[in-house]
DNA sequence: CCCTGATTCGC
DNA sequence: GCGAATCAGG
C-alpha cells in the first residue's frame, strides 16, 4: 500500500480527531501503526499546533536555569474541587460501539440490598461474579483497554471504585463472569412471578 | 501485560 | 519517502 492522497487525507483527518496511530492504521489497512506514525512525522503534524504552517522548532531542552519564572499564581485550597464523577463509559477503540450508559447495576458487594434489576440475575452468575471479584485486577479508568474487563465496581464518587480488569471474552467488553451477568439470555430472566 | 507516540536508520 | 525496530513512557 502506498500513501495516496486519499489515504493521507484520512490519516490527517483521524489524527486531527485524536485517533491513535494504531486505530488509524487499522482503519487504513495495509499499514502498521509505525507506518502511520512515520508518515505523521514526515507530514510534520506530529505536534498538533498552528494550522498556518509556521513550524515551531522545539528547542527540546531548556538551555539553562538562569531566570526564575515563578509564575505561580499560588492558589490551592486544601478542599477537594468536587469530583467530576467518572462515567463508567470506556473509550471504544474505533469510536463506534460505546457502552449504552449502563446505569448502576453493580452486583458487586456481597451483602447488597436486593436491587430492582440486579435480583433478576441468575444466582449462579452472581456467585461467579463474587468469586472472580476477588481476583479482579482493580484497574483504574486509564488502565482499561479493549482487552480488559470494563465492569465497574463500587461508587465512582469514592476512592473505593475500580474496574474488574480481567481478560475480556472475545468481542465482549467484560470478562467471562461479568459477561454472565451483563448479558442475560431473554429466556433466563423469565420468572419472578412472586 | 497491554498500550501510546518518538526516533533511528537501512532500504 | 518509507516503515520495522527500537526507545521511552503510561
Amino acid at each position: 500500500m502506498s500513501w495516496t492522497d486519499e489515504r493521507v487525507e484520512l490519516l490527517k483527518k483521524m489524527w486531527g480527531e485524536g485517533q491513535s496511530a494504531s486505530q488509524i492504521a487499522k482503519e487504513l489497512g495495509g499499514v502498521t501503526r509505525n507506518a502511520v506514525i512515520g508518515k505523521v512525522h514526515r507530514l510534520g503534524l506530529s505536534n498538533r499546533n498552528s494550522t498556518g504552517g509556521a513550524k515551531s522548532a522545539e528547542p527540546k531542552e531548556k538551555p539553562a536555569a538562569a531566570a526564575k519564572p515563578v509564575p505561580k499564581p499560588k492558589v490551592q485550597p486544601k478542599t477537594e474541587p468536587a469530583r467530576p464523577i467518572t462515567p463508567p463509559a470506556a473509550k471504544s477503540a474505533d469510536g463506534k460501539p460505546m457502552l449504552p450508559a449502563r446505569k448502576q447495576i453493580i452486583p458487586a458487594g456481597q451483602p447488597l440490598p436486593p436491587q430492582p434489576s440486579a435480583n433478576e440475575i441468575s444466582p449462579e452468575a452472581l456467585a461467579k461474579v463474587n468469586e472472580i471479584e476477588k481476583k479482579a485486577k482493580r484497574l483504574s479508568l486509564m488502565e482499561l483497554t479493549e482487552r480488559t474487563c470494563k465492569w465497574p465496581v463500587g461508587d465512582p464518587a469514592t476512592e473505593d471504585f475500580w474496574f474488574c480488569g480481567l481478560s475480556v471474552q472475545q468481542g465482549k467488553p467484560y470478562c467471562e463472569a461479568h459477561v454472565g451477568v451483563a448479558f442475560q439470555p431473554m429466556s433466563a430472566r423469565r420468572d419472578r412471578k412472586r
